[in-house]
DNA sequence: TGTAATTCCTCTAGTGACTAGAGGTTCAAG
DNA sequence: CTTGAACCTCTAGTCACTAGAGGAATTACA
């Protein structure tokens, strides 16, 4: 049986987030010692382990939520946790691509002002000049 | 003079989020009217237009708060405006390299289960494995 | 000028995914 | 048996908004 303090060292994932996971469902309550104290197993370090691994992947702990449901599942409703996954990738690819476009403008607002600083400094004007950009761009999380 | 709704249309700025920044100190607390309703000039539509297009560089509102101080100084300030640029372009690079190796293996989790669902889907069990990962990956935005 | 539709006002509370701190209790080592 | 580390609950704060309630002002048109 484990402490918090020992799947929190083993997980990295903070102790407060640990218990946040706990009220929000995704991991079950824990056994308690006479004290009141959360013991695990390894059926939690793992659960935990999955969840950890899926928000780095980031995932929305909606959709942690949802693949977890589909433990022991089988048929059709497996199909969800492929949908999930094609989801995230197209989603990554779209970041990907608008992150990409914007370091080619901040780079261009950067070169701007290379150390010199005449009358106005041109990295200012660049931060607030949208016209010599490629295009709109969105907000990304 | 311009209403709050003409300012949100012309920025693609959401009502709410123009007297969130008011309230923030992003923009100066307009003129009203008799009747209490903001009025805007020009000053205030480019400096929206500043703030709003910071934002989509990704830039923090307290670092816009920072360049907006800069506005009118000289020298040595003006070197923070380009560091702010220098730091968020480092930012930015980092952000794609990690997402990156995320959409790799994203891509090998979706991959894994193409339709046919056999005993257990293996993009459940990829979601929860990282040992086939490259290496860690830590959080990103 | 009257009235109806639209826009605006403030204020509170909710989002996601945590994180920090206060104030108190329990556990493990020596 | 004491001490110090680790644990408990609960509240509130973070960031950057967003939504909604309940009411007042403005604008358009007859």
């Amino acid at each position: 049986m484990y402490s918090i303090g020992y799947l929190s060292r083993h997980t990295q994932v903070k102790i407060p987030t640990i218990r946040f996971y706990e009220d929000k469902g995704l991991l079950p309550r824990p056994d308690r010692t006479a004290g009141n104290q959360r013991r695990y197993d390894d059926t939690a370090l793992k659960r935990l382990l999955f969840v950890r691994h899926c928000r780095d992947l980031g995932l929305p702990l909606t959709d942690i939520e949802g693949l977890l449901s589909l433990e022991g599942a089988s048929g059709g409703d497996l199909n969800q946790a492929h949908e999930i996954a094609e989801r995230q990738l197209a989603d990554l690819r779209d970041r990907i691509s608008r992150l990409r476009s914007l370091e080619t403008e901040l780079s261009r607002i950067s070169k701007a002002c290379d150390g010199k600083h005449d009358h106005v400094c041109a990295v200012l004007h660049a931060f607030g000049d949208h016209s010599e950009c490629a295009g709109p761009h969105t907000h990304l999380t």
